[in-house]
DNA sequence: ACACAGCTTGCAACCGATTGCAGACTCAAT
DNA sequence: ATTGAGTCTGCAATCGGTTGCAAGCTGTGT
């Protein structure tokens, strides 16, 4: 149905190769020959058979995406970013969801890595050696996850808590509860070390609860807790599970900020949304997925270049300044859920 | 790198063709060489390359998604649908965004068109005969939307409107104010049939405040209009729109159910996370994405199969009950945002 | 006039699968 | 032994492009 390359040389009356060559090495042929080719192929609303060409190039200028979850918020965030990117450079994009079970990441990931140039992989559950195996036998970029020897996008996850603790400690806060996300989580780790090198350095104390799921019931669950340790501001793994700790605190009859500060982690759209509206560190989702597919095209257009060796030539594209890393920073949207330290305690 | 038919061919003794046959035809090959192939398939870890089968058969195994917003939760639920369901059939998804830009739809479209074998468009923004001069050059599937002669899947809207109403009638509600959302969108009007005849069947008032942008900001703008309808209930075009309300509702210090019942449509995540917990018109988004794939398939295997002609010979797979149409039912889901009318009304 | 370089272009092989056709083989019936 | 049907397998063409190689053409220097 759709016009070949060899119906384009037949109008043009050049031979396919011709055709060929002019639409990708303009340089080689002749300005009036290619001026004919062009016109035959706009005629012929022509486009070439991407499996052809892939058959031979052995490119398919398709990448995948794997997220743990379409339906969360932050994920969907960097799907656009990755999506919109990718089109830009005429790549199309194969999204997968692995619904957030760890067992089925991996097998995902393979089958994916036979029809694409490479793979994004956005907040894996693997270990390392997992994902060291997995970079062995496909081009691999992480997103929101650092994994030795493998080009990633991360956030300075350090920073956005250290932004997080000066504004609670600037409006009086001293002692600052932190409900963390699934234990094995890289950002749970991170956050919580920047939280406790910020505490420390600006002498709150931190008061950790422990783990739970990076949900709204997450929060739910968390709440209870959170007051028990008496402190007047908390900060929650991300907007889901402060979200959930405002709901619970509501009806525990707690007023926040009145009682307790709360502030959560990625601004996505329900913050704004909640009552009271929620401060939180804003991360960049879609500039995460536009950089992480800068940072794979990078590795497919130059093969040599890996986390490793991209420090020796580094002659890399724009926002990379050189690494084949890129870290973005948080910004703290000061909103509602955050206020003044009350003068006594909430338990009195 | 990896492994070809070739290869297999060679370690199991056969010919290439014998190989293709024992994978696809397996009937056709003798059990013994069928288990050597099998074999050598696997020590070999071979998986055709798609794109050389493609390029003979014609078929990609690979189908479109366009959606409006994937930072939309409706349409992050109906890709994930889309997405497992499509994994089930081993056929992958290109996912494209349009930014909700209905100028980028058809360009978008029509790219995506030469990679996939057809295509889901979830809630086209695009007229009527942009959508059949589409549906002429391919295979497509209309989610969110009905048009003529081109297979989809909708939702019954007049059933859940009807089901929203009947519930605030019972509450004792007599004007039902009614916040549309885009103007030429194929769901506010059919929202608004619903609604219509509903409220007309069931002896209520119904007081259309016009027609709203689909989101948060757009349900914050018309609230006062709906407080000025003094009605003491609101059916919101989605559950965004509802938030919206419910957020400027309160800062004008009306409570909610007290003095205005409020109801959405779509039950995303956000909307039992509202305070209060929004009533709703539960819409089921996954099973769209799973049903539309389905369709999709069908027609791919069957290219004689249209919503025209599939009444006559009628004989498709389950879910679809000898159609090339899906109608999917809303549920109400009654939370905290619907209660008894006020005995007075607000504006006293 | 001749050789040689440089620029264009075509031929043909190739990527990795699928499939129509025909050949080889087995087995039973005549 | 011959024929015929039926089963299984291989050959070779094909899908739609890309690319190494060689050949044709033009123009320049001698």
């Amino acid at each position: 149905m759709a016009a070949t390359i060899r119906d384009v040389a037949r109008l043009a009356g050049v031979s396919p190769s011709t055709v060929s060559r002019a639409l990708s090495l303009p340089g080689m042929v002749n300005a009036a020959t290619r001026a004919r080719v062009a016109a035959a192929v706009d005629q012929l609303g022509y486009e070439p058979n991407r499996a052809a060409r892939g058959l031979i190039t052995g490119r398919t200028g398709t990448i995948g995406l794997v997220v743990p979850d379409l339906a969360n918020p932050f994920f969907a965030g960097v799907t656009k970013g990755v999506q919109a990117r990718a089109r830009r450079h005429d790549v199309s994009v194969f999204v997968a969801d692995t619904d957030e079970d760890p067992a089925a990441e991996a097998g995902l990931v393979r089958a994916l890595s036979k029809q694409v140039d490479g793979v994004i992989l956005c907040s894996p559950r693997a270990s390392n050696d997992e994902l060291a195996a997995i970079a062995q036998d496909t081009t691999v970029v992480l997103v929101n996850r650092a994994a030795e020897g493998i080009p990633g996008v991360t956030y300075d996850n350090e920073g956005g808590m250290r932004q997080a603790v000066a504004h609670l400690v600037a409006l009086g806060h001293q002692r600052i509860a932190w409900v963390g996300g699934p234990a094995k989580s890289w950002s749970t780790q991170h956050r919580g070390l920047g939280l406790r090198n910020a505490a420390e350095e600006l002498r709150a104390k931190l008061a950790p609860v422990g783990n739970f799921a990076p949900t709204y019931e997450g929060g739910m669950a968390a709440a209870d807790q959170v007051i028990a340790t008496g402190a007047t501001a908390v900060v929650a793994y991300n907007d889901l599970v402060a979200i959930g700790l405002l709901a619970r605190l509501h009806a525990r009859g707690l007023s926040v900020p009145g009682d307790l500060s709360v502030v959560g982690v990625d601004d996505i759209a329900m913050a704004s949304m909640a009552r009271p509206a929620l401060t939180t560190v804003r991360l960049p989702k879609q500039e995460a997925g536009r950089i992480a597919v800068e940072l794979l095209l990078t590795m497919l257009d130059d093969p040599e270049s890996t986390a490793a060796s991209a420090g020796a030539d580094g002659e890399l594209r724009g926002e990379l300044h050189g690494e084949l890393h890129g870290e973005l920073h948080g910004e703290l949207i000061v909103r509602d859920s955050t206020g003044p330290a009350p003068r006594t305690q909430p338990s009195d």
